[in-house]
DNA sequence: CGGCATCCCAATCGATACTG
DNA sequence: CAGTATCGATTGGGATGCCG
């Protein structure tokens, strides 16, 4: 419970996840353009706290220029019900 | 969605919520003693927001020394599916 | 007993700039 | 294109003290 709050509770992680849910798969450049105003360093450092909480995959191209994609992981899709209850509310 | 989050994503507000879903009616002084090292006013302040969020009632008797109650209103009873999903992620 | 005001520190987030 | 470092502004919440 705290936990859950801890992993979500930031000012855009409900944003990320949802964009996230929607999308599928999504480009760190992608994903920035539907989260405006957000700040790149902001952007950054939500996506790696997510990582490390493990509801986010990241996997990284090497081409240039670089490539990066984000998605879900199954951890995360287990709160989408969190996040419909929470729509209804 | 985010409304939610706003409700409840205090540092105590879960804590608070979830104690008085257990005790129904509660005194403030008795939800102190369940909530340390709660500072007392961080406690007024975030029942305080609570209150205005709709979510709990405030009954105060006017007698010496003061008394004060608070309980879970309607609107805050339908969260409490939302925790017990919380609980089980 | 419970609320409110004041002061203050720590965490969070944004703007900007540099890197490969 | 994406990540990181630095700096500054904002904010949440803790300590303390006064009030009825």
């Amino acid at each position: 419970m705290y936990y859950t709050l801890s992993v979500i509770g930031g000012r855009w992680k409900l944003a990320i996840l949802f964009h996230l849910g929607r999308e599928g798969v999504i480009r760190y450049g992608q994903l920035k353009k539907l989260l405006p105003p957000i700040a790149h360093r902001t952007l950054s450092q939500q996506l790696k706290e997510l990582q490390l909480h493990g509801v986010i995959s990241r996997k990284q191209y090497n081409e240039m220029p670089t490539k990066v994609e984000y998605s879900l992981t199954k951890k995360a899709e287990k709160l989408l019900s969190i996040f419909n209850l929470m729509n209804q509310w």
